[in-house]
DNA sequence: GGTTATCATTTAACATGTTAAGTATTAATC
DNA sequence: GATTAATACTTAACATGTTAAATGATAACC
């Protein structure tokens, strides 16, 4: 295994490089709305289920705590999203989009599906179920259940 | 695909995720030593191929330009790297461990390869292979030669 | 039911990520 | 060979990553 690391780098550099690639694809996009990386996970994790609160939204989209704190500031001032406490549990914040939010995350969607389908279409439906099946073995293994 | 990406989240957050993973299990270990994940980087680098110039440093370790500098400044001021300029053409630098540096990277460098055994046990050594190459040819597939 | 532990979020401090602009050096062009 | 373009690196500014500590709210325990 000692080859096999010299020969293609190590596990982490490799997992690195290859999302450097990918959010290549993604970049030219994102910075045309004004959107970073971090902030547009944030927008789509809550299209996709309106009204989650912060920590379950902070896995969602494999953010820290404390990045997603400022990611919501600015997100807030932006008026793209609002926060309002859960009634349930004070210390709770439950984060949705705004109008303008959605307005926002349907204007930019159709642009960066295309963007995916380029993705499919170059390295290959099977190729990509292959690997996103291995990602997530990976995950399984290294995560103490 | 649509689904595909329903299912399994985004491409690059699956990356995102597994890179989080495999970096959960080295990070004890650097934080132990004061050193952060691409310090870490640089000094191995080093260690495979001393006396490089930063470009060639900064594609090997996956870290933009500005990036390096502040962590060469850093190493620097530790003591553990140096850097000199290239006789051949003065805009390069040349970046090489220092005998400090040598020292902290053998002291290191055997947990860190335990924890890679210890990951390419828990993962099987067929699917890590299998990982390397898919990682390898999405590489090529969306980087346009 | 009052005390203590746990949890959700925030703040702080420092390192890195990202883009744009600056500086010095070398290469290219005429 | 003087001018221009390209290259290697740095600086600056702002966003995020990472850890530790703080704050406020709920849960657990006695």
């Amino acid at each position: 295994m000692t080859q096999l690391r010299a020969l293609n780098q190590s596990l982490p550099m490799q997992l690195l490089k290859a999302r450097e690639t990918t959010m290549t694809q993604f970049r030219p996009l994102l910075r045309e709305h004004g959107l970073t990386e971090q902030q547009w996970r944030v927008l789509r994790v809550l299209a996709a289920q309106d009204r989650v609160d912060a920590s379950q939204l902070a896995q969602d989209c494999v953010l820290l705590a404390p990045s997603l704190t400022r990611i919501l500031n600015t997100l807030t001032a932006e008026g793209l999203i609002s926060k309002s406490p859960d009634p349930t549990d004070q210390r709770r914040t439950i984060v949705s989009l705004t109008a303008e939010g959605w307005r926002k995350y349907r204007y930019i969607s159709p642009d960066s599906e295309l963007t995916y389908q380029s993705i499919e279409q170059r390295f290959g439906k099977t190729k990509l179920r292959q690997l996103y099946q291995l990602l997530d073995e990976l995950n399984g293994a290294l995560t103490d259940r």
